[in-house]
DNA sequence: CGTTCGATGTCAGTCACTGACATCCCTCGG
DNA sequence: CCGAGGGATGTCAGTGACTGACATCGAACG
């Protein structure tokens, strides 16, 4: 379904979409749509636990001694991997989700859980719970640049070195 | 109309809430609260201009030698001045839009209206757009923190004091 | 083969939000 | 004091997002 929203949106945007309108290009009904996802916005959101769960794990793996925004930069890489091969899609979206204020509103939900679960994998490192917040909220700052620079431009540079340049750019501030 | 949905939202909830209920309490027809606010969460979000305009203003005050990060602090300083001495609001706010998803969304949305505003004026002082973007993303995060932290704990500190500790942290990162 | 369970369809209902139009009231020039 | 104009409000009807209750259907299983 997620295929068929995309499109819709893409031809005659978000709004003018009705959610009958996706149910139908997908061959469901209207109620299945949303018996697969909670609201008309969460079709475009459907990779985000992943993107956390991934986030997450990263974090657990890095070195013991890295310091908390290290460890969080780990973790924003290893959620930028999922998307690295999928540049045409990511742009696409990308493009839908800037478009409208109720989509950008939930990218920015979403954005917030990645960061609560990179301040929570931190907090598991020993990090302390102001401290993980913030180098939580630095690392998906980064993360969030980076991807939109990253759609923005032809490839290359990669996902992968948008963001440790990115990284490069907080450091020096 | 603030004031009676806010009475409501403490209450019953935001979702048993109508727009009816709302408008009906403060005396209006659910058309005329709808002339007011785009939509029904927008009724707790009422003085978030300001304060992107308060922040704008601070951040081009600024000395023009100070640093882009302590630039963007002036202005969530300057930004969170304007809730300082409505300490038992705030706390009442706050947790209303913690108990709503669809609240919180609307917050993060506020919030980066609020850090699109800095990293605007930051440009304006000649910061590089990356530059620009990672230190708004910044102050905005230590304002979040500070906030929670100050309106979660009873005062004082204030929340100027709450501000200042929360960047030392960030730059002990 | 009958049962059971998960996914889907159907239907009716609530509520957020909008456009079109009428009304009311306040102000200001005459 | 009077009438015109404009801004805020009320009324009404309509669309679409979402939900709960119930029926159906097909694959898996003993």
């Amino acid at each position: 379904m997620t295929r068929a929203a995309m499109d819709l949106f893409a031809e005659r945007g978000f709004e003018q979409t009705t959610a009958g309108d996706i149910a139908e290009r997908a061959g469901v009904t209207e109620r299945t749509f949303f018996r697969h996802f909670t609201d008309k916005r969460e079709v475009l959101f459907d990779g985000s636990k992943t993107m956390e769960a991934t986030a997450s794990e990263a974090i657990l793996a890095a070195p013991p001694d890295a310091a908390p925004l290290d460890a969080a930069l780990a973790g924003v890489l290893a959620a930028g991997a999922l998307l690295a091969d999928r540049h045409d899609h990511a742009a696409r979206r990308h493009r839908i989700v800037e478009a409208n204020p109720g989509l950008r509103e939930r990218e920015l939900l979403k954005l917030a859980a990645l960061a609560d679960a990179t301040a929570h994998a931190l907090r598991a490192r020993g990090v302390t719970e102001v401290a993980a917040a913030l180098a939580a909220h630095s690392a998906v700052a980064v993360f969030q640049v980076a991807v939109a620079r990253w759609v923005t431009a032809p490839e290359p540079p990669s996902l992968t070195d948008r963001i440790t340049e990115t990284a490069a750019v907080l450091r020096a501030l």
